[in-house]
DNA sequence: ATGAAAGCGCTAACAA
DNA sequence: TTGTTAGCGCTTTCAT
């Protein structure tokens, strides 16, 4: 495999020349470039990528952290990816399973140079050790992070579950529920936090016993409605985070009995592409778009990075409600 | 950013024993490696990634082409991601949209030698074009290539198809219809072959419009019920290749007033986490192994690469039906 | 056990 | 417009 010095003595120029036809650069005579571009062509050269990250000190890659492959993760991902391609960065991706030792690894490739930035879908980490990364390249998180130093995209998951309650609230009931993800994530509080501020308003008691926690899966779905059937006082209505847990819950409770919205109402989130097939009521995300944002925040930390010290981004993303019959 | 020359002499020592230090070399006195050990613990050093790439030769990264996030792809590329992992590798995910132009951008990262190798959980590129980049390293496959100098790991679609059918035509149907992807793939060839055949034993004729390509998605399952509805004569029975597409049938055909399986019975295909809510009886294509085992054979190319000429590995992986209620 | 020195393949400052 | 040369940061002979 031909290297820059080859094509150069094959060429009949120094290495300088060819380095300036490979980048476009305009002091070169039309003769010589045509010389030199039909020796690249004949020997099939391209030029060792590792050798110009080495002297450039970029690598144009960025990295990605999933904790799973989860279809939530996997729209906000589409869009990194969109975007990235758009401005010729490659995308590193990293699966985490929410464990912090994979976080730390995908860390080290920003020490190591492997990437120009990282990006984190989600975290396990704490914040503090992820801002301490922050010195060898632009860090975003998709989800709130209080620390300046780095960029945030997130969902304002207060207001949207507001939101929520009130759709249903609109629609009469105040025997609700609600499903979440991880429990001790930060999400998960101001979700908390907001439920309980709705259920002040009404005036009506929490009822421990309709959270459900750690609702991840369609199967997480299923278990919750077997769950509420065996319950004396039954929820009216469920507020869902994720709308593969919500079809889950719609297949189950359909197939014991109750009609949906009738005997259970529910909202999801994320407006995944089975939420139309299932007539499901959701909060759209915007997902891809968060990714979207991620990339660009980076992209932006980049550009200011050399000139000024690296000041975080803070993006809120709005949501929206989708009705369709599941309220 | 400290480099290796600054450790050495802020050590004392040279940067040799520095990078036998780093590497674990036995020939350094303990207190030699003690000494530089503080001082790279102290100063938070790590080496530059691309200058180790640059003079090794190799990157510890595997390329992995997916069309789109759809699960199907993502059940591969998560026994992909374990394997590398597992092996010390790093994964660089590229998503072709079933686009030629970025897969032949993956393929230029194995060229410039920013990869170690490349897998394609699909491939829209010609083969031959495919395999013109074997010199640059190793070239797996998630689908049978005929070319033996890169490797594939696949599912026999025929065998698979066949055992749907018969699945079927055991439970008594004998008007079978079936959905597929993408209708030019060697893989829809290869089902329609075994469809005729069952065909014919059974004699019976087939009907054209009871085909229906180009169905990947939840919705395109919609779209197949509706048009069912409208036929004077309809299937009773479907082989649908993909379990989303399955779940888009189901719901739709529910909706329509169809009982399943007493009206419609269903063979899905790739037994995703939503099929066991949807009792969906599937033929699972053991995905994540495929995935697996990709790994496993670009891991194997590489070791022989260096003395053989690179022969690839072919691999059939088994598929097995899960019985449930939709048929 | 240790280090000097020769690269890996490329870019860019500088000189001509 | 072109070429010489000095690195980028590291590994690895080859001496000692």
């Amino acid at each position: 495999m031909a290297n820059i010095k080859d094509i150069a003595s094959l060429a009949g120029v120094s290495v300088t020349t060819v380095s300036r036809v490979l980048s476009g650069h305009p002091y070169v005579s039309d003769e010589k470039r045509r010389k030199v571009q039909q020796v690249i062509d004949q020997q099939g050269y391209t030029p060792n990528a590792n050798a110009v990250h080495l002297i450039k000190g970029q690598t144009k890659t960025v990295g990605v952290i999933v904790p799973s492959s989860h279809s939530y993760f996997h729209a906000i991902l589409s869009g990194i990816m969109d975007e990235a391609s758009e401005a010729g960065y490659g995308t590193l991706l990293y699966q985490s399973r929410y464990d912090r030792k994979e976080e730390e690894q995908a860390l080290h490739l920003l020490r190591t140079k492997q990437i120009d930035g990282l990006i984190f879908c989600s975290r396990s980490l704490p914040v503090d050790e992820i801002v301490s990364y922050g010195m060898y390249g632009p860090i975003v998180t998709c989800e709130h992070a209080e620390d300046e130093r780095i960029s945030s995209v997130y969902t304002d998951h207060h207001a949207a579950f507001i939101t929520g309650m009130k759709h249903l609230t609109a629609h009469g009931h105040t025997d609700i529920g609600y499903c979440v993800g991880r429990a001790e994530s930060r999400s998960s509080r101001q979700r908390y936090k907001a439920y309980t501020s709705v259920l002040d308003e009404l005036g009506v008691p929490l009822i421990p016993e309709w959270i459900f926690e750690n609702s991840t899966e369609t199967k997480d779905g299923i278990r919750i409605v077997d769950k509420i059937m065996t319950m004396k006082k039954r929820p009216t209505a469920l507020l869902i985070t994720g709308d593969e847990v919500a079809a889950g819950v719609i297949l189950q409770a359909q197939s014991a009995g109750l009609r949906i919205p009738e005997d259970l109402a529910i909202v999801g989130f994320d407006n995944l592409p089975i939420s139309e097939a299932l007539k499901l009521t959701t909060i759209d995300q915007h997902l891809k778009r968060i990714g979207q944002e991620s990339f660009r925040a980076f992209y932006e930390m980049r550009d200011k990075g050399m000139k000024e010290k690296p000041k975080g981004i803070k993006k809120s993303v709005p949501f929206e409600l989708v009705e369709r019959a599941s309220v």
